[in-house]
RNA sequence: GCCUCGGUAGUGUAGCGGCCUAUCAUACGGGCCUGUCGAGCCCGUGACUCGGGUUCAAAUCCCGGCCGAGGCGCCA
């Protein structure tokens, strides 16, 4: 029976134990040999002894990061620093490591993102690397939990779509068969098909695909996005479920490997709800009382978030958008045209998350088509769900990878993704 | 799409016209060593992104390609 690592300190002193993972690190000495072996739960010293092993000069010759089974007995008055190690009786090489390794594991010297990436397989047996993504996992748990528990139910919207664009991103062409289709920026048409189709709170974790050349920080061609869409519901209420949801996830995900975050450099600290709340207009005036060349209408550029950023150290909402820059199906403020009951959740200077009462009038949503100049035709698999009966509905699409960097305050959001594709990367 | 910066052993760097037969660290190979734990000591292997050009002389200067980092624009 296999025993993990982080398992050890449970079993009795001099019993025997089966431990599988990868050779650390090796210390040389003659007739006696420290091997340092990792697993996903910890690492251990394997002291083997010349006498003790029938295959000694084949262990001996063993090379970092190959993979071995290792039998032994729990020393626990070990004199090493762990104060406990296993005395190999028996040491399986299951597959040897090629030399030298196209990066090392715990070298001192540092490694290019760029060559991390390239081998992106020993860059994730770096506990602090593969603890994001641990973090990333735990965070999705409590998410959906929280959904659950608020009766959402999980959905699953096609990624390859026929619809040519639903304003502004570029979509990435895919053939399929003899007609033309693209990969979904966003599954928000469906998510609003949904709600005409009576599922009331519906969720949807997945592929998010967007073929603009950035070159940035903060921007990937494939994210995993967060969707939300909830029926007789307005923007506030939205809001809520976002705040909430976060606040849920975050602090469970705290209570359960805030430790090793911290053990690893990831201080983060629990959050509160209600999440701060300001609105666009007063952003810009604020901005222009600070000498920002700004007026109503235009986006904030990357500087003028920095500047907002300073006022808050946890997440803030940004409401009450200009309807030019929100999409065609925001709702507008039924007392000022020209603003929308959208938000964005930012979380420093970085947009995590983006929402909106959606328009569930036929006639005002035909309207917003052709005053944003797209072609109704392409959208009639969507537009006929809001002739038949369509609920007022609200929801949201936030960004996991973004969450998880800034949570974590990476300074990239290629750290928390497991294989990013950017502008130039396609592989691995 | 525009702009800035960069590419030297497996990894990360120093050198920025002649002192380069290219520095250092780490990794790798070999040797010594029965308690190491950043093991130590000795020996060794290993590199100037590619193509043109300038020059008596190019890792070093110029032009172009390729690759990369980042900023801006654009971005439900």
């Amino acid at each position: 029976m296999r025993t993990y690592l982080n398992g050890l300190n449970e079993i009795e002193d001099g019993k025997s134990v089966d431990v599988y993972g990868w050779v650390q690190e090796t210390r040389k000495i003659k007739k006696l040999l420290f091997l340092i072996l990792r697993d996903n739960t910890g690492v251990i010293q394997v002291t083997v002894k010349e006498d003790n092993v029938n295959n000694y000069d084949e262990v001996y010759g063993i090379t970092r990061e190959s993979v071995i089974r290792v039998n032994g007995n729990v020393n626990k008055k070990s004199v090493s620093r762990q104060g406990i190690e296993i005395v190999a009786m028996e040491v399986e090489i299951l597959n040897m490591a090629e030399t030298p390794l196209p990066m090392g594991v715990i070298d001192k010297v540092t490694t290019d993102f760029d060559t991390r990436l390239n081998n992106r397989f020993i860059d994730l047996r770096k506990i602090g690397n593969s603890l994001i993504f641990r973090f990333e996992n735990e965070l999705l748990f409590f998410i959906r939990e929280y959904m659950h528990s608020e009766d959402f139910i999980e959905v699953h919207t096609p990624k390859i779509v026929a619809a040519a664009t639903e304003g502004g991103a570029d979509l990435f062409p895919v053939s399929y068969f003899e007609k033309k289709a693209y990969l979904n920026q966003s599954p928000q048409l469906y998510k609003e098909i949904l709600m005409g189709s009576g599922f009331d709170k519906v969720f949807e974790v997945g592929p998010a695909f967007r073929a603009e050349k950035e070159n940035t920080i903060r921007h990937l061609n494939e994210f995993t996005s967060i969707d939300v869409e909830v029926s007789f519901a307005d923007d506030e209420y939205v809001m809520g479920v976002l705040e909430n949801s976060l606040e849920y996830a975050i602090n469970h995900a705290i209570d359960k490997i805030g430790k090793v975050l911290d053990e690893n450099g990831y201080g983060i600290k629990k959050i509160s709800t209600p999440f701060p709340r300001v609105t666009y207009s007063e952003l810009i005036e604020y901005l222009q009382k600070n000498n920002f060349e700004i007026k109503f209408g235009d986006d904030f550029s990357p500087e003028a978030s920095k500047f907002i950023s300073q006022k808050y150290d946890s997440f803030y909402f940004i409401t009450k958008w200009p309807a030019e820059l929100r999409p065609f199906y925001t709702m507008p403020d039924k007392n000022n045209q020209n603003i929308t009951n959208s938000f964005d959740l930012q979380l420093g200077d970085i947009e995590v998350c983006s929402g909106a009462q959606r328009i569930h009038n036929y006639e005002i949503l035909e309207k917003n088509f052709l005053k944003k100049g797209l072609n109704e035709n392409s959208f009639n698999f969507y537009i006929k769900a809001f002739k038949f009966g369509m609920p007022p509905h609200a929801g949201w699409g936030l960004g996991l990878e973004r969450l998880v960097m800034n949570i974590l305050k990476l300074n990239n959001v290629r750290e928390s993704t497991l294989f990013p594709r950017d502008r130039s990367r396609l592989s691995p």
